[in-house]
DNA sequence: AAGTGGTCTAGACCACCCT
DNA sequence: GGGTGGTCTAGACCACTTT
């Protein structure tokens, strides 16, 4: 076990990849300290600067945590903690293996209904755009999604925009205001006869109900609305521990 | 705006929060070209490794990209993308203000059912330890938990221990290997009669379903099942994008 | 006092990109 | 060829922990 500087890799990643190697075959068990960065940087022949690197990338994988002024320890793993990744819908469909679309079922400028007005900070009865759309996988409905977006510039609404166009820059074309961050929270819910129907399924299943707030950088919200993801043919898979923080 | 060498807070953290509200306050637009790490490291004084410490902080957050040889430029925000943690029941609990305790339902050995067998890989009706359980918050079900566990130590099951330990300890008693990752998938599903008895609420509820392999360092799985979590009181909540990888 | 990790510097060489 | 980010070094000082 030891550096090959001629290598492509370089060194910083091949001691984190012989740590991490030494970790899970056991050498290093949980609790355990590992050598001090300098018995470290000596033994391999590195600076210590290129064996905090490794380190680094250890500690951000969640294998090793460091102390202040006592050392570098292996972490427990962490198995009853979970991360789930809920992707772009068209990139989403994409990694497995599906084609995904759009479809519009209806964009108009309505009174904003009392509770979109209270979530977009606007005058009930203010002009929204409302949106109606159905996101299809291999041309079978996946998911029915509704939005409530702020409609500030006036400009007319083509249809060919909305088919294609992710939610984020719908904004950016009707709204003053570039949204900078979102909220999303998820529920589970029963699917009534509209939402059933939408995606082809019987009222009364279960689905995902994702809740999004989209708001600008001076913090105002500038759409929301939810999207219902069918229960029989969406999962979210958590992701592997060690990828949860860069590779 | 200039690093203040006396502060306790580290120039590379100030510098990223420097270029932080510069990018947010639209000094910097997405698409944008950040100054050269020379060009930084002249103007605020600090060597290129510290500019560079700084910079990809905000890299990890998600801010800005770097590209070989070209430059680093302002990321568009990913707003269509969601990250969700599920973080272990009592912590997860203890962040809402609640008090969080479990009551076993059941424990005992089983032999194996065929789905059971096939996910532990065991011959089927091989002895396992199977364990019914309530987490409740508040004195009140919030989820109900289901596992079946290789039991290969023959060691006695004492009750106290399933009634406060987590899983991944459970299975370090009692099944030789200790578990090293697991895998998690989260669906969504309608109670039956037993489950809705067990949560309290009606039966056809709809619930989140998050089934849960737990897997040794050597590839073999140690524990399988599922967790129910009550649809009308169990909701996740996305994280900030800034803070997905660190703040 | 000795050991640890946390931070910083002023150089260096490299691969990559554009002109 | 000149600019860019990616990597590495051999020092240095600091705060913290343990002896």
């Amino acid at each position: 076990m030891s550096i090959d500087k001629s290598s492509f890799v370089p060194p910083y990643y091949q001691l984190a990849q012989i740590l991490e190697r030494q970790i899970k075959s056991g050498v290093y068990r949980p609790g355990d300290p590992l050598p001090s960065e300098a018995e470290l940087s000596e033994k391999y022949g590195l600076s210590r600067m290129t064996v905090r690197r490794s380190l680094s990338q250890l500690a951000r994988a969640g294998l090793i945590r460091t102390e202040k002024g006592k050392g570098t320890f292996v972490s427990r793993p962490q198995l009853d903690r979970a991360v789930f990744v809920m992707d772009e819908f068209h990139k989403e469909m994409a990694s497995r293996g599906l084609t995904s679309s759009v479809r519009l079922l209806e964009a108009r400028l309505v009174p904003a209904p009392e509770k979109a007005a209270k979530k977009l900070q606007l005058p009930p009865g203010t002009k929204v755009l409302y949106i109606r759309r159905s996101l299809l996988a291999d041309g079978e409905p996946m998911a029915y999604d509704r939005k409530y977006l702020r409609y500030d510039r006036g400009r007319p609404i083509l249809e060919n925009e909305l088919q294609y166009q992710a939610l984020p820059e719908m904004v950016e074309k009707h709204a003053e205001a570039l949204p900078a961050s979102s909220k999303m929270v998820l529920q589970v819910t029963l699917l009534n006869e509209e939402e059933a129907r939408a995606l082809h399924v019987a009222p009364g299943s279960p689905a995902f109900l994702l809740e999004q707030i989209l708001v600008a950088s001076d913090g105002r919200p500038v759409g929301w609305g939810w999207c219902l993801y069918r229960g029989d043919r969406y999962q979210l898979t958590s992701v592997p521990e060690a990828l949860q923080n860069l590779g």
